[in-house]
DNA sequence: CGTAATGTTGATCTCAATCAAGTCCGGTGG
DNA sequence: CCACCGGACTTGATTGAGATCAACATTACG
């Protein structure tokens, strides 16, 4: 059930079949949670990191004033919350999208991999490390690309990391999100994606019907949205 | 020269003697940027990272279409590119904007250092987890909040890490950065940070003149801002 | 001095927010 | 089977924030 984080390890550099089975035994109990539910609380202070085994989750922030911000997407293979180990305090949540499955790893066993396992350590440190690359993307997307842009952007994200764990056929792929959801995603209104969408439909580049994305003109899309995937590192090497 | 990175360190967790002199020892020749040269260039894969001694540096992604996004600001006692060492290949670039002096740490010391150093690699970690954390506040400040808002909150940040090495008198810190500067860092056009800023000067919470920022209403520019500072967790506690 | 970088200002235009209705489902209960 | 409901999506009208364009002012500096 950890294949997936197996398979985002693996993309990176290779691991010992010791490794595999340390990381593998990090994880206890699977737990399923609701869409809707929180997977973790903002302001909590976790024992455990939690690690997506299917499903579709959002990192989020929330203002006073109601508002919203999701600062990050989590498909299955994410490490979610593997930075509560070292930050202790939880300063967002982590929001279930759609159902949830999840194992989690209780800090002490994480603390033991430190002390241990070097390599399996700086392949940790690496996804996290990861999340933050694809943190400055979204910082310049929202930036400095109009919003079309910003919308296309993310699907061609989304397809690279969901072929990334096998989650694609072809160029389809589930993508189970509202449009008011997306809205959070964009730092738009609910309107607004709306209206972009119709105009990108008008492109046919891809469509979106129903949660499942079809990517019809792959190269098109990555130009409009000026997606380069190197931000995703996906490459073999030694770390 | 390398106390700014040890206060910063020193901030989140007690650290021993030996892994204090560990971490000086790291680093080598002190070198001196001019401002507008580029401490790492984007698509470099450096042998090396780089620790800010003084002076102001940014990150920054450019677009095909010649757009600039500024990612995050760096202040003396930054570690500016550590996750270079693991990420391997630079997708975005550090610019100096004043002059800045720096030292250089080889990945190979970095790397003997996760091999005999667990704490100290936790605690190399939990920097690069912080820088995360803030990028993550920037995508909430770039899609949800107002522009005087953001800021208000880029004020706020600053002064928190300013004072955090020592670099503030009072509620008085020096940050010289252009508004042309400024607008690749909130994502709006020069012409509008300058209007926006005018907006703020009628608030009266800060000035801002030849670089020099005086709060006058830190409480009531924070709640402005909807500034918390948790994000840059400055507490010390066993990590 | 002349030139370049920085900051300031006003006019106009565009994109996206907001407000206010809608439609189009897939349940669920009478 | 139909009436009703709630969630998701769609649409048009109006408003507002911010971009763009075009000057002009100020300062630093070779």
């Amino acid at each position: 059930m950890t294949d997936a984080l197996i398979s985002n390890l693996l993309a990176r550099d290779a691991i010992s079949a010791e490794e595999e089975q340390i990381t593998r035994a990090l994880f206890k109990q699977e737990i399923v949670f609701a869409a809707g539910e929180d997977l973790v609380r903002q302001g909590s202070r976790p024992s455990i990191s939690t690690l997506l085994l299917s499903g579709l989750a959002a990192r989020y922030k929330l203002l006073e004033d109601g508002k919203r911000q999701i600062t990050g997407l989590h498909i299955g293979g994410d490490f979610v919350d593997l930075h509560a180990f070292l930050l202790k305090h939880m300063d967002h949540g982590v929001l279930a999208l759609t159902d949830c499955a999840v194992m989690v790893a209780p800090h002490r066993s994480l603390q033991t991999v430190t002390e241990n396992q070097p390599h399996l350590t700086r392949m940790f440190w690496l996804l996290t490390l990861i999340d933050g690359s694809i943190h400055r993307e979204w910082i310049t997307a929202m930036g400095r690309r109009e919003v079309k842009a910003h919308f296309a952007h993310l699907i061609c994200e989304m397809f690279y990391r969901y072929r990334a764990v096998g989650l694609t056929e072809g160029t389809t792929f589930r993508f189970p999100i509202t449009q008011a959801t997306l809205a959070d995603v964009l730092g738009v209104s609910t309107v607004h994606v709306n209206k972009t969408l119709q105009a990108l439909r008008g492109d046919n580049l891809f469509s979106w019907k129903d949660g499942l994305v079809r990517i019809t003109d792959l190269g098109e899309l990555e130009r409009l949205a000026q997606f380069d995937p190197t931000y995703l590192h996906f490459n073999r090497e030694p770390r």
